[in-house]
DNA sequence: AACATATCATGAAAAGTTTTATGGACAAAG
DNA sequence: CTTTGTCCATAAAACTTTTCATGATATGTT
């Protein structure tokens, strides 16, 4: 069934045809109810290459992310894809790893695909190394681009995120105003997000004029769900004299480890030890006991994203930057 | 830049350009050679919509699960996307949430976008009832369709699965063997693979000759996430006298749910009361203690079915069916 | 050696379906 | 009778794959 079938059928051209499927004014009322008379009855549905060809548009954005069964990206890309399909877009998802030539490869593909548009979801996107970003440059020429929880000025790039410095010094100085003496600040890449974390801690640190001496920063280079690693990690830092009452995690994941780690050391949270997570994802519930975390709004991150995309798709204006603040949700781990 | 073009640049008609592209032998080396050398000097990339419109396919598979936030569907789209990339084929996204309609509508749409074949992640795309099931047969009658953990005997439609029934019945057993009288299966869906469980359950208690009277079968009504939920769901139904030494859960995070209620009524595990979930997911080692559970070898399933896939696509024969079994992974909880 | 046949390499053209630009037909208004 | 505006048809353009046809070369036969 084509066009051309359904122009028959309607007596009329195909042209008519075409400008009713598209809501173009030029159309009797006649004329437009016969055509989606014969329409509905053939259930007919254009063939998406020959539009994909006529509109160099497939309504089809792509969503890169790096592993999208890691629990947060997960979500993200959950509410992007629902956020997408509500406003007519089909999504093209492409789990890239966190290594960056995939992450080019994944990227141009996407391009040849014509999508219309390109989410890189997660700020593992963006390198501190400003040059190993030229690549988000070049495509930002082919179509806009849009970075969820990343920062990067450049034109034709609109940027979603958290403040992840303000939450992370807040987290922080929270602890200290609770009595904390000895804070960790525990990290797992070092992505644009982790290193913002990173200078909100030490920020926080400097206002109180409490030196580094005695807070920390450690970097754990496992992967995200080695929970053990974690526990195994920091019983070692521990053995070696390391001393801390606080840890803040840059997710809830590692904060999980530090509860782990709280149990083999025999210490009591929150009492020996507080524990503040970092995305308030499914793992601060069915934690021991239930993990403090920041939440980042990622539904409201994630809607707002899609809402600047369409707009930026539809030719409207949309800021080219959008800064949600975080917030911490007390549970027991502090 | 089009296939005119290089054709033009390298002195061939396109056709020869076309042939070189897609691997067709009728070329000599040495023209191949002089085209590819154009090709690589351009950058030149097919216009995927006018090669769609040749092939009437657009390399790329449909992947439609309720929803890849949820954890476990999350690592099947995750395997599924991965393995469909190391193929050369793209992944179209959609999640239809679990209400019949929105799938049916999410399906008939991949079908228009011309998807060459849909993977249905998720036992959720199956109803008991079967005449629920004809849209499947229907999709089946324009593309191969695949489910993934679900059992559906029809023309073009490949299973690959976990064999739900034996695997709960074996864990069932299990917690006989190791003293439990009063056990209690917990599940959250009406989905096929639920109910498989559950048959599973009701068969392991039928070959011990324990009666139903002193095990039970309990739905949770409420959402995947809602632990809090299935907490006071068994506070409740403890009230009411029912007792149970241990719990078989369709998923694990029921079975978090179960270690909270555990906690709340001060009932000790693995002493008071055993538990066993479901998919072995990273909640197993968050929990404390650690969870119990089956591990249904998720990553092997979907590496099997994007390899049957693939073997459709090519034309080549394969399986219908394909089952895998489960595994108990023996942690605190018992 | 001459001719017929098979094989290989290549080109020309059709097929696939839509959108858009252009212009024609017709009716109403001036 | 001319102008204006509405509605619609025609034709061109978007780009690739594939089929058919043709020319060239190699092989086999007499």
């Amino acid at each position: 069934m084509t066009i051309y079938d359904i122009s028959q059928k309607a007596g009329v051209s195909i042209a008519t045809v075409s400008r009713v499927l598209n809501g173009n004014t030029n159309v009797s009322e006649k004329t437009r109810k016969k055509v989606l008379d014969v329409i509905e009855k053939y259930d007919y549905a254009p063939n998406v290459f020959a539009r994909g060809l006529g509109l160099d548009s497939m309504n089809c954005v792509g969503i890169l992310c790096a592993d999208s069964s890691d629990i947060y990206l997960a979500k993200a890309v959950y509410y992007i894809e629902q956020g997408l399909r509500a406003y007519g877009y089909n999504s093209l998802l492409s789990c890239t790893g966190y290594d960056l030539e995939n992450r080019k490869k994944s990227l141009s593909m996407m391009l040849n695909q014509r999508v219309d548009c390109v989410i890189l979801v997660g700020s593992s996107y963006l390198e501190q190394d400003d040059s190993n970003n030229a690549y988000i440059r070049e495509a930002s020429v082919k179509m806009p681009v849009m970075l969820l929880n990343a920062d990067f000025d450049c034109e034709n790039v609109y940027c979603v995120l958290c403040d992840d410095f303000k939450s992370t010094m807040d987290a922080t100085l929270w602890l200290m105003e609770h009595k904390r003496k000895k804070i960790l600040y525990l990290y797992n890449s070092t992505s644009y997000s982790a290193i913002r974390k990173l200078s909100g801690f030490r920020s926080a640190i400097l206002m109180k004029e409490q030196t580094l001496d005695k807070n920390y920063e450690l970097y754990f280079p496992g992967s995200r769900d080695d929970i053990d690693g974690v526990r195994d990690l920091l019983l070692e830092t521990r053995k070696k004299g390391l001393e801390f009452d606080a840890v803040v995690c840059a997710d809830d994941s590692l904060a999980s480890g530090v509860i782990k780690y709280a149990k083999a050391a025999k210490l009591s949270i929150p009492k020996d030890l507080s524990v503040i997570g970092y995305n308030n994802s499914i793992l601060t519930i069915t934690c021991e006991p239930e993990l403090s975390s920041v939440d980042n709004h990622l539904q409201d991150q994630c809607e707002q994203l899609v809402k600047s995309c369409v707009q930026i798709l539809r030719g409207e204006e949309t800021p080219r930057k959008i800064i949600f603040s975080g917030e911490l949700i007390e549970r027991s781990t502090t």
